[in-house]
DNA sequence: GCGAGCCGTCAGCCTGCTTGACCATGGCGG
DNA sequence: CCGCCATGGTCAAGCAGGCTGACGGCTCGC
């Protein structure tokens, strides 16, 4: 049998990713969050702590559509993790807010999310791991051809 | 409104998937190839040119399962760029091969990987390049507590 | 006071897989 | 030469992480 072939480029960031969202999971599994999913990161990481952030500009800071985000947000909420409430600025939007358990959650997310990049800027050392973060910046900047639907 | 948050690891992975898959494809539709998705390249570079290879040997070159690959060679095949044949040395497997005009879908194929690759090389130079490319081997071994369904 | 435009939402679709279950065939130990 | 388990392919269902399109409600700028 001849040697294994090289996996191309798509394939290994893909590979990569998996990697370190099921670490992500399976970290937080073992921290007392067992119902979490990768991409409630997303909101964890990126919404105000204590004032609450509304959905498009959730999306845009995790650089995802409106719609995109809705489906997270609406999933955290179904797990009580946020609610929506009128944004007292602005009749058309919401706010999206932390509950209380949600506060929790996000400090552990957000904790969790600090251990996985520690422990990979471990494996790799620091050198390599920057270069890893800054070559995907460039790569990603590069292509992008930013979707239709993008909010900028 | 405070400066953009950095992405986690794990987005930036995702969207760097993204971003060659959509190059790859773009590219692939120039080079008239319209109907091909990111995927079928899987099949295309691990695939045995002449003699073809079994469903099975293919997932494992591709690290899939074999039903993730079914779906893929199912999908080239009512394309036309592949045919399963019994396998005259064991009835129970088939061998995936490809037809004329898979032939020529994979060459091309496996140039634009290639040409991605290597744009991608030049973007971030030699030694970033091949830093990524290492990196996200290791990183993928690391975590890797291998699939379940996994062949091996 | 009205038209452009943003906010959130519904509906439908896509990619790239996964796990689980099953059947036919093959190879090997006894 | 007979069981039995492993292997190859397949069907069905489901999941993660989105995207596009369309649209009603509200506001803001002129």
């Amino acid at each position: 049998m001849r040697a294994m072939a090289e996996q191309d480029l798509g394939r290994l960031l893909l590979e990569g990713h998996r990697a370190i969202a099921s670490d992500l999971v399976a970290m937080l599994e073992e921290r007392g969050f067992p119902d979490m999913r990768a991409g409630h990161a997303a909101v964890f990481v990126h919404i105000d702590r204590r004032s609450g952030t509304r959905l498009t500009e959730l999306a845009r800071r995790a650089r995802m559509t409106k719609q995109g985000m809705m489906l997270v947000v609406d999933d955290l909420q179904e797990r009580g993790y946020v609610r929506r409430v009128p944004d007292a600025e602005d009749a058309r939007a919401k706010v999206v807010k932390l509950t209380a358990r949600g506060r929790r959650a996000a400090a552990e997310t957000r904790r969790t999310v600090q251990a996985v990049e520690a422990r990979t800027r471990r494996l790799l050392g620091d050198r390599r791991y920057e270069i890893l973060r800054e070559s995907l910046d460039e790569l990603v900047d590069a292509s992008t051809e930013l979707p239709e639907n993008a909010i900028e």
